[in-house]
DNA sequence: AACGTGATCTTA
DNA sequence: AAGATCACGTTA
């Protein structure tokens, strides 16, 4: 399993990466809930909530290069979110990384996100998530196949999790392109956006 | 339902 | 230059 095997299409690759193994400064953990985006309005996947829907700028610029790459960005000026590359390059396409079930290093990971919380809610979220297995923004674009990289991926079996629309976004809103293992406590509940459309008027 | 928080983007 | 937005997380 390498980065050739991310070469697909967001949605394959959110499968591919339901009981992937994630890597970061001591702590590996499972992967257990996902987000597919595709890209701009002239490509193969368009998406009016992805990042890269508006074409290449300064933060997404890495969701339009090779596959296996990790993307990350800020958000809401706090958070720092992952997203695994998929697709050819030049083709903008991710899955973002929501959840995992920490397996080892619980103790660096708990010392990351403080001792009050739950172990299930370690890596609840995506930002928590790259909190708990030190994610930084001086990741973006890191090569997560390359042995030397502080963030690495190891890809399972193809996993076929259940399916519902996206966390958070306002843009097509009930595109049912979020992926989990069903019965982990780590799941995050789903909550639309305040600012979606009603259910059934967004595309 | 509200809000903290700041980078990024759109609009002018 | 200004204003809106936001792939969040916690508290209520």
């Amino acid at each position: 399993m390498s980065s050739a095997d991310l070469e697909i299409d967001p949605l394959s690759a959110a499968r591919l990466l339901l009981g992937a193994e994630l890597t970061g400064r001591g702590v590996t953990a499972t992967v257990v809930e996902v987000e597919a985006y595709g890209g701009p309005a002239d490509g193969p996947w368009p998406d009016a909530a992805a990042h890269s829907y508006r074409g290449p700028g300064l933060r997404n610029s890495v969701m339009f290069g090779p596959p296996g790459r990790l993307y990350t960005y800020r958000s809401h000026g706090i958070h720092v979110c992952a997203n695994v590359v998929c697709a050819s390059d030049g083709v903008a396409a991710a899955v973002l990384l929501r959840a995992a079930v920490v397996d080892t290093g619980l103790d660096v990971a708990w010392s990351r996100r403080g001792a009050a919380v739950r172990e299930s809610g370690l890596a609840r979220g995506p930002g928590n998530l790259c909190s708990a297995l030190g994610i930084t923004m001086d990741d973006n674009g890191t090569d997560l196949f390359d042995p030397r990289s502080p963030v690495r991926l190891r890809l399972g079996e193809l996993r076929v999790g259940d399916a519902g629309p996206r966390v958070g976004v306002s843009k097509a809103a009930d595109r049912p392109w979020r992926m989990w293992l069903p019965g982990h406590p780590e799941v995050s509940a789903y909550r639309r956006s305040p600012r979606a459309p009603a259910p059934g008027e967004s595309d």
